[in-house]
Formats: C-alpha cells, sequence, structure tokens
DNA sequence: CGCCCCATGTAATAAGTTACATGATTGC
DNA sequence: GCAATCATGTAACTTATTACATGGGGCG
C-alpha cells in the first residue's frame, strides 16, 4: 500500500474528513511533510472505501454544490494504520532539487547565483513563521492531563519542520557569504 | 526536462563518466540527496545522446563484458545546465515517511515507537559518519588557489547533509525522551 | 466582471520502483 | 560453491504531476 494512502489514513485518525478537507489539511497542517491533489485524493478515497479502511460517515448537501461526502475510519483502518506506524521504515533520502543546483554552483557567476540562495531563503523564512505560529497554535491547544493527545505527536513533527528550516536559512546565509568573499577577492 | 535527467549531467559536467558510474556516483557521491537505478540511467543516457546534451566519450572494452560507453557533456549540455542551475526553483517538501508515522506516535504503546526511533536515530547515525568522512576527503583535495574548484560546491551540500543528520539525531532522541516520560508516569 | 473558494471528479502524461536478464571474474 | 562486482540493458508496474471539467456563491 502506497504512502499516500497511510498520509490519508492518518489524517482521518483523528476526525472525520471528506476528500476535500483531506487535500486542504495535507497542503496546510501536514505542510512541512506532505501534499497532495485532488486527482491522487479522490480515487484513493473510493478505493478505500471498497477495502473498508474508511467508511461513508455522512453526506452534506448544498443544492447547488456536489455532496460534501465526509469519511471515517474503520476499526480495519485503524489497525492497518497501527501495524505500519511501528512497522520498519526504510532509509530516506532528501531529493531536494536546489541542493542539486548548489552542487552546480560552481559553474556560474557568483553573482548570478545568490539571488536564487536569497530567494531560496526568503521561502524557508516564510515557512519557518508559518510553523512558529502553528506550535504557539498547537500548545494552546494541547491538553497536558492526557498524555495520548495527538496534538502531542503534531507538536514533534512541527518542531522537525522548525529545525528543518533554520538549518536551511543558515545554509543559505553560509552559501551566500562564500560566494560573496568569492566577488570581493578573485584570485 | 526532469530533474533526474539535471542530475546526471550534474555529475557529468565535472568528468566523462558511464551509465554504470553515473549510477554508482549517485548512491554513494550524492548519497544525502539523490540516488538512481539501473533502469532509469541507460534509457536517459541514450536520450540525451540523441538530443545533443551528452556524446559519447569512448567506449573501453574488455571482451568478456560489456563494452564500457563512457559518455562526457557536450557545450549544448552545459549551457542547458548552467541556464537550469540559475533558473527560478520551486518550493519542496519532505516527504519523509517516517515522519508521518511520528505524526502517528499518539496511536501506539510508547514502547512499541521507541525501538522504531532508535532504528532510525541509528541509520542517520551512520549517514553521519560517512559524510564526515567525505567532508575530510574533500577537505584534503580541495584546491583553495581556485575559487571555481568544483570541490567547494560538494562540500556546501555534503555539510547540508552532516547538518541535517545531526538534526535527525537530535529530534530521535527528544521524541525518545517524551515517550520514556510516558511509560513512567501514566496518567 | 473577473477571480477565488467550495467540492466533486476524470484523463493524460511523466517519473520512479521492482524485478528480470546475461555472464565472466574476484574473493571468501 | 556462492555471493558480490562490473556493465549493459528491458519489462512491468506503481506513483505523482499537470491539466481539464462543472458550476454557483461571495468579494472587491
Amino acid at each position: 500500500m502506497s504512502s499516500f494512502r497511510y498520509a490519508m489514513l492518518t489524517l482521518l485518525a483523528r476526525e472525520p474528513l471528506s476528500g476535500y478537507d483531506i487535500k486542504q489539511q495535507m497542503n496546510s497542517r501536514m505542510g512541512p511533510f506532505w501534499k497532495a491533489g485532488s486527482n491522487q485524493v479522490y480515487p484513493e478515497l473510493a478505493k478505500m472505501d471498497d477495502e473498508g479502511l474508511v467508511a461513508l460517515y455522512g453526506v452534506e448537501q448544498k443544492d447547488y454544490r456536489p455532496a460534501r461526502k465526509v469519511y471515517q475510519i474503520t476499526e480495519n483502518g485503524r489497525q492497518e494504520l497501527i501495524r505500519w506506524t511501528i512497522e520498519p521504515t526504510k532509509p530516506e533520502i532528501i531529493r531536494d532539487e536546489f541542493l542539486l543546483k548548489a552542487y552546480n554552483s560552481w559553474l556560474v557567476k557568483p553573482e548570478e547565483m545568490i539571488p536564487q540562495l536569497r530567494e531560496k531563503k526568503k521561502e524557508h523564512e516564510g515557512k519557518l513563521t508559518i510553523y512558529l505560529e502553528k506550535i504557539n497554535e498547537l500548545n494552546e491547544i494541547l491538553d497536558l492531563s492526557n498524555p495520548y493527545d495527538p496534538i502531542l505527536s503534531s507538536i514533534s513533527v512541527v518542531e522537525f519542520g522548525i529545525e528543518y528550516e533554520k538549518l536551511y536559512i543558515t545554509w543559505c546565509n553560509n552559501l551566500i557569504k562564500r560566494l560573496q568573499d568569492k566577488i570581493n577577492e578573485p584570485s
């Protein structure tokens, strides 16, 4: 089963959602580490329904709009998600296109590489801001009396995102500095 | 053009290589951020030859073995690579399956999650060791008198890898600690 | 008047993974 | 004797991306 399906189950394990909700949450709540388009969500959701991993929970109908079909995770789906969660995970690579470009920075004029680095840095600063806001929200709704609050897990992942963005920004700064030195003292 | 092709050009921009070399280098030198299988390398290399981005540089034949076809980047390929390198890059997400699992840690017993975290930590410690060795090698062959030495770019990327692995290890440690607290003081 | 949001989905294409196929040499 | 390394590639399959299609409501 593809990890995309587990990503959907991951969200549905917390609350019932429509396909549209799943798409939205992946592109916001799971921002740091997953995303999806409608093309993937709807067909997979239908298949998962067939396989009994999710079930229709309710349909909200506004006459002028397609019926909003809300799904919930089934006990089978929950068990399958738990099984997968504690199963060994194979190594993953970063595969960031921009790192590949940085690997080519020796090929191009520093003056042309620096603007790209500044742009990337800005992008990651934006993400950092969002994650910092998010972690504040999470801390506010966190129920400390419940050690099994899912919010605790959310916080861990967002913290990863925060540290990652900091790393990226620092790295951009270092590379920008190096390239500027190259401009100032060409040998 | 897919970023995989640019990854191949990235390697070929430094030295002529065979398809086999490209595959090997992606799975070692570019370890932190890219990888490839033979299935991808050979067909793409043939296409790139057709399109004039690379050209056959020489063939080494040991009679009992398939001819080793070494390719070099063409001036067109080089220009295309440079063009791509300084072109804006769209945002990338992390998409690490293990983070998805961590997001589900509230669903499972801490006793079952901790071994997975320890395993992941070990994996990233192994990568860290490799990158630290690599950066030492790179620093040794680095030619400081040449500010356009490609090794400088390699170092930047490996440094990213090092910081990333450190981040991952620290994050694993933090999460392990939290889960252990959960075992010790269940409310 | 145009653009974005909601809410469902389909179709076509591109990219990535896993498995297979050949076959002599080198090292345990 | 068995596995790994070198060296090329093909075939089948699974995933992911991009574009398209519908259509009313709300906002500037």
